[in-house]
DNA sequence: AGGGGTTACTAAAACGATTTAGCTGGACCG
DNA sequence: CGGTCCAGCTAAATCGTTTTAGTAACCCCT
């Protein structure tokens, strides 16, 4: 694949580490103009009247002089940047990543680039930099769990609960199938007595998720009971990026449930974090999981699946979240209008060791003496 | 914070979704030329000779008209973008999203903004993004774990080991320091016989790390024995970014040490990864961890410390990397010259529960028949 | 009064594309 | 033969800045 000689780049200007190939050039070496090389190569309906040969001579011309567009130029002339600000709380924090990633693989495709900024949930931060990204004239924004206070006056969508608003299209993780799937998953398994870590009362997912739970318990016939029911961050943990800070709440929580009421046979965790934290209590505690006690969390994140055992979760397509942000948006950026405010995208259950049968067969029996220590 | 009224964004023609306000705008409403207010407003040193009261003009002409400039034209015309491009193999990585988040905190603050590419490992497809990101005219680079052939012809810096190549600066952990912190924490213990998994072939940090630990071995009397050394995907494990193949591996690996001779007392593993797959084959053989072996990893990956027992590690100051690349990127875009070719960023020993002395005291004793199955 | 030096600006040329309006020369038509 | 049409281009404006090279006005000096 490498070219001949020292320099395997394409022979030539383009190779040099000095000055970049422009359309004027590109022109000159042809004897036309500009207008004509860029009406070509741009395959603008006004070069219908261009023939072929002269086609095939400018594009071999481009080729072989390395020409490459700058994007600065054309930006300017025609108003278009070819890309678009994503917000994120953190970028290192996994849901983010993960969701960036699916951002990425379909604007590429179409030429696309994206400049991310992280406000850190510093609502005057993320307003800032969405400012600082108009500067740079991005066409529109995609917003990771960035509740905003006010229309971003461009195309935009928003990845997680987002309250309606003007210009944003919201893609969501389909919360009642979500909460159909781990809670029939239990029941099946012949679980009863479930108890629930509520979401914090900030995270934009909390409440969408916990309707899917009520109504998925309805349909299922499974009671929800406020004894089993712990809503996390609910006495003022310090809100932290930490992951580390879910996994000891998880812990100080499984712990609680089990002193509040041992009755129980199942705990389905709002994410993975505190489900491993939790599952962490159980063991403790000298309860086996899943003999004892089923856990289920939420998300798949990458330690999931190395837990001894391994943890049976809600996945986010996170990806796919990210992929369809990006379509939509570029949907919206090439006109096409129309679309739902709303886009849900189907969950998947990952099925591990942390979930089984409860104690006593299928169906239950008060295990209150079971818990040893 | 919010202004009066129902636009809480500065009030005026800035405030609207319409047109942007211009600098000729800002140059008109004052009656001075563009150019004036273009020096004014980026303290140019010719506008040394500008009257105080001229510059306070400008600023609150520019303030009330909510005057933002377009780096757009800005870039077209002094040739600079205020962005630079960073590549990595995948975004959603940890590794990558870990250095990202240094990169930005650091960046943003001199007024650059990123272009990230994910170019899977294909080195074809790396140099083809590098192409499309120097057409969007970005100063320079970061390559996160991206080695490439060729110069990259703009100002580079490469996060994790890279061959030395003109224009790149590297920045990598102190792989000597790292291996000093592991071996001699566990030396300390009072370990004597230590297992090693070694990296893949083809990671950019595996022969580095090996020489530091041969080195600190050597240091600290201990000795590196080959039939307790195993390589990682020496057995031609597709490559894959998934975590869980690496779980798997080290699983794998983990039990082939047992079989291949018990006598060891504790594992230093590549990454944090295997170590936890390995730890758990211990445990599923009848092992106490650390009571039975003592095991050390690599990286610190979130899921490090939710483990079971919590995992040592080494902590890779991702961020930290991350901070350094982007400090020294925008230094040498500010012309500072003198770089050494390499920066290295010192790593922290994380302890946790996976370590503790050697079965039978801090003499070790042969215990190959304490393995029970 | 003429020269020199400031001070406070401005005009105009970039930067490298896109895009609109138009020009030229030949074919065709009646 | 004059007019219309079309094919195949080009000139020039434009996007919104930055930057270089001036210029006009004033003051000071000798």
């Amino acid at each position: 694949m490498s070219g001949s000689g020292r320099n395997s780049r394409p022979n030539g200007p383009a190779g040099r580490a000095g000055k970049r190939v422009t359309l004027r050039q590109v022109a000159d070496s042809l004897g036309l103009s500009p207008a004509t090389v860029s009406v070509v190569l741009n395959r603008s309906p006004v070069a219908a009247s261009i023939p072929q040969e002269t086609h095939d001579r400018v594009f071999e011309a481009a080729r072989k002089l390395g020409y490459r567009p700058n994007m600065v130029a054309r930006s300017l002339r025609s108003r278009r940047s070819f890309s678009i600000g994503v917000l994120v709380p953190e970028i290192s924090e996994g849901y983010a990543a993960g969701v960036l990633s699916g951002i990425e693989s379909h604007l590429r495709d179409e030429g696309y680039f994206y400049l991310v900024a992280s406000h850190r949930t510093q609502a005057d931060l993320l307003e800032e930099y969405m400012q600082l990204l108009k500067e740079r004239l991005v066409e529109g924004f995609i917003l990771v769990n960035s509740p905003i206070r006010e229309s971003p006056g461009l195309p935009s969508v928003a990845v997680a609960g987002h309250e309606p608003m003007a210009d944003v299209t919201n893609v969501a993780i389909d919360h009642d199938r979500a909460a159909r799937l781990a809670l029939s998953h239990l029941a099946g398994l012949g679980h009863e007595r479930i108890a629930f870590f509520k979401g914090h009362a900030h995270s934009a997912d909390t409440a969408d998720r916990w309707q899917g739970i009520l109504k998925a318990a309805a349909e299922l016939g499974l009671e929800v009971r406020p004894e089993l029911t712990l809503e996390l961050g609910s006495d003022a943990v310090e809100e932290t990026f930490s992951p580390e800070a879910g996994y000891e709440e998880g812990h100080a929580f499984g712990r609680r449930l089990l002193e509040l009421s041992g009755d129980f046979s199942a705990l389905f965790a709002f994410n993975d974090v505190s489900a491993i934290g939790a599952m962490r209590a159980f063991l403790d505690a000298g309860l086996r999981v899943p003999e004892d006690v089923s856990v289920v969390g939420f998300d798949d994140i990458q330690g999931a699946a190395f837990q001894n055992p391994g943890l049976t979760t809600v996945r986010q397509p996170l990806r796919k979240m990210g992929e369809t942000a990006g379509k939509i948006l570029l949907e919206r950026l090439a006109g096409e209008d129309g679309h739902a405010d709303l886009v849900t995208v189907v969950p998947d259950l990952i099925v591990r060791g942390s979930t089984g049968p409860p104690p006593g067969g299928s169906k239950r029996r008060r295990r209150k003496g079971a818990r040893r220590r």
